[in-house]
RNA sequence: GUCCCCGUAGCUCAGCUGGAUAGAGCACCAGAUUCCUAAUCUGGGGGCCAGAGGUUCGAAUCCUCUCGGGGACGCCA
């Protein structure tokens, strides 16, 4: 139950009450955007524990002085049982105290339910059924293992999908192969040359404009134990598409098994070559598709600005009417040799999304994809005559630092960073947190030093921490007061008296926000915000347990008080258990022990 | 030349879709533990929210322009 949805609609039926005593006018139901109207916490406590600003946003549309009006309200809200009071403060504001009795109920409502406190239903239509929601991450081409540059949009991917799983969506993680351009044709030549060399030939430096990792060695030996030498005696055009398609099939193997390192699997790989067989059956459906709504022409595009690309012709072309759709220029869809462009084949495998019933859809790309976007929306829209969404979220480069400089990336020096090795060198968890402590478009230092770092300076393990020290708690609880037991059903039935102290309020409180802090960081599409959140929780937790050290008896377990110990262990109990669900939307374990 | 993102404490960043006196961490200074893990906590100084206009009861947040940093700009993927 959310603290403050439940005070919204008491608001709102206050708003209504008035409008029936005639106290505001029938006009504001037409006036007014109740979306407008929230109830939140105030940002500084001692202003209570709700606070909405409805008075405000009603005054002008009802022609009332708005503290006038805030008076009115507040008399309303002072009559529910579980507040204490409620005053008018500033300009308009109402702010909340609710009966420091009522907080033990959000101790009572997440134990009675430790997995789903906090579950939304932000992703559940009108009858309450999920609603289905794809989203496409990482979508690495299959030329090589991933690198950390790949690793922010995976992790960033994957907590979404986590989060609007929660949020009460039904999540389709999907993967969008890239195996039909020109580059998985430099990998199958790229790999031709370590099957020969598989074959004992001396292939010397690999040629410029070929892949020369090492990664293709195995390849190499996959090929001669499938073919022989029979690939030696073949064409190209006979031996590409073999080496092709098991070149792709090994990369993907092993970006798979780079992404199962960081904890990431997807539903869905879906193969950009099957939109192009058939002469291209499926694109040229989608656009025939377009061309009926009347959205494809013949014409001519302005050369680019700035720079001008030295092959530039100036031809009539096939293009789609995106700035009908938002988008700056039309876009054309077929190159000049006559195949399909990427953006031909990407508006075809939108479509077939919204065909599989997608019309929630999420495409996490790289900050180079930022001129995209706009076309992509574009097309979505064009494709389901505006009855789908599609969001694109990017994300910033990581830069890499090592004791305090950047770390160069280069392909050519040999010099770039996997994926494989970072995880190796520190860790899952530590990776996964901080690519989630950022707001995803804006850049991120990656330093090493501090994200291996076991410190309270490395938020991963304060958090974890947290979690570690409420199952610290627990153990030596049940050591010296045998019979106290953190996982029996009773602590369901607690009596939650005297939780009175101010620290234990603030963390009743701090848990009440987070189906809150869930349901805006699902509608945002925003994981980091939980991450901060927890940051908090444990902040507060640790603050708390710390009082304990100079004032005894704050301490959590208190020999001589059975019902006080309870009470104490059923509440950090309870923050425990929020600690380990924002975790797990974060992909972030919650270790029981941290020596 | 056009479009997108960013600009908040010395540093790294939050700021809950427009709310009240702008917050954390690091760094710096001063403290705290006979007993629940010091991987912790308490207190202190530190700000023209890049700048200028505008929108309104109210702007770090929305709009316009300027400056600075990054990215993208037919057929690459």
């Amino acid at each position: 139950m959310d603290l403050f949805v439940l005070f919204k609609d008491h608001v709102q039926s206050v708003i209504d009450d008035l409008i029936k005593g005639d106290v505001l006018p029938q006009s504001v139901l037409v006036d007014v955007n109740f979306n407008a109207v929230n109830v939140e916490p105030p940002r500084d406590a001692a202003h209570g524990d709700l606070s909405t600003n409805a008075a405000m946003v009603l005054a002008k549309p009802a022609k009332m002085n708005p503290r006038a009006l805030a008076e009115q309200i507040s008399l309303k809200l002072a009559e529910i049982d579980i507040v204490k009071s409620a005053e008018v403060a500033g300009p308009g504001f109402i702010n909340l105290r609710l009966e420091d009795s009522y907080w033990p109920q959000v101790i009572r409502d997440i134990l009675a339910d430790p997995v789903g406190f906090g579950q939304s239903d932000i992703g559940k239509d009108e009858n309450g059924v999920s609603q289905k929601l794809n989203i496409e991450y990482v979508s690495a081409n299959p030329t090589g293992p991933m690198h950390v540059g790949h690793c922010r949009g995976a992790v960033f991917g994957d907590a979404l999908a986590r989060l609007l799983e929660f949020a009460g969506f039904d999540v389709s993680r999907e993967y969008y192969i890239n195996d039909a351009g020109a580059q998985v044709d430099v990998l199958a030549r790229s790999a031709l040359l370590r099957y020969r060399e598989a074959l004992g030939e001396e292939i010397g430096e690999i040629p410029e404009g070929l892949y020369p990792g090492d990664y293709l060695v195995p390849l190499g030996e996959t090929l001669k134990e499938i073919y022989g030498d029979a690939l030696l005696s073949m064409e190209e055009d006979e031996w590409l598409p073999l080496v092709k398609q098991e070149a792709i099939e090994g990369m993907m193997g092993l970006i798979r098994e780079d992404l199962a390192a960081l904890n990431i699997h997807h539903d869905v790989f879906f193969s950009e070559k099957t939109l192009h067989e058939d002469q291209g059956a499926k694109i040229k459906a989608a656009i025939e598709f377009l061309r009926e709504q009347g959205h494809i022409y013949r014409g001519r595009l302005d050369p680019p600005k700035g720079k001008l690309p030295e092959d530039w012709e100036d031809r009539e072309q096939t293009l789609f009417r995106a700035t009908d759709f938002g988008d700056d220029v039309d876009r054309a869809l077929e190159k000049s040799d006559g195949s399909y462009t990427y953006f031909a084949a990407d508006i075809a495998y939108h479509k077939d999304k919204y065909d599989r019933g997608f019309s929630h859809q999420i495409d996490v790309l790289g900050a180079d994809h930022g001129g995209y976007i706009k076309r992509l929306k574009a097309a979505l829209k064009a494709i389901s005559a505006g009855d789908a969404e599609l969001d694109v979220r990017i994300c910033q480069l990581v830069k890499l630092l090592r004791d305090g400089t950047e770390v160069k990336m280069s392909k050519r020096a040999g010099t770039f960073v996997t994926l494989r090795d970072v995880v190796n060198e520190v860790g899952v968890d530590p990776v996964r947190f901080m690519m989630l402590m950022r707001k995803n478009d804006a850049s991120l230092d990656f330093d090493f030093a501090k994200v291996t770092e076991q410190s309270k300076d490395n938020p991963v393990f304060y958090v974890q921490y947290g979690h570690a020290r409420v199952h610290s708690i627990f153990r030596q609880a049940q050591e010296v007061m045998p019979g106290i037991d953190p996982a029996s059903e009773k602590l369901k039935t607690a009596s939650l008296n005297n939780l009175v102290d101010e620290g234990e309020l603030g963390l009743m409180r701090r848990l009440a926000q987070y189906p809150r802090v869930i349901a805006s960081a699902a509608s945002a599409h925003e994981p980091h915000r939980i991450a901060f959140y927890l940051y908090e929780l444990a902040s507060e937790l640790h603050s708390f347990w710390a009082r304990g050290k100079v004032a005894p008896h704050l301490r959590i377990i208190q020999e001589d008080d059975w019902e006080l110990t309870i009470n104490r262990i059923a509440l950090i109990s309870a923050i425990g258990a929020i600690l380990k669900s924002g975790l797990s939307i974060l992909g972030v374990s919650a270790p029981q022990e941290m020596r």
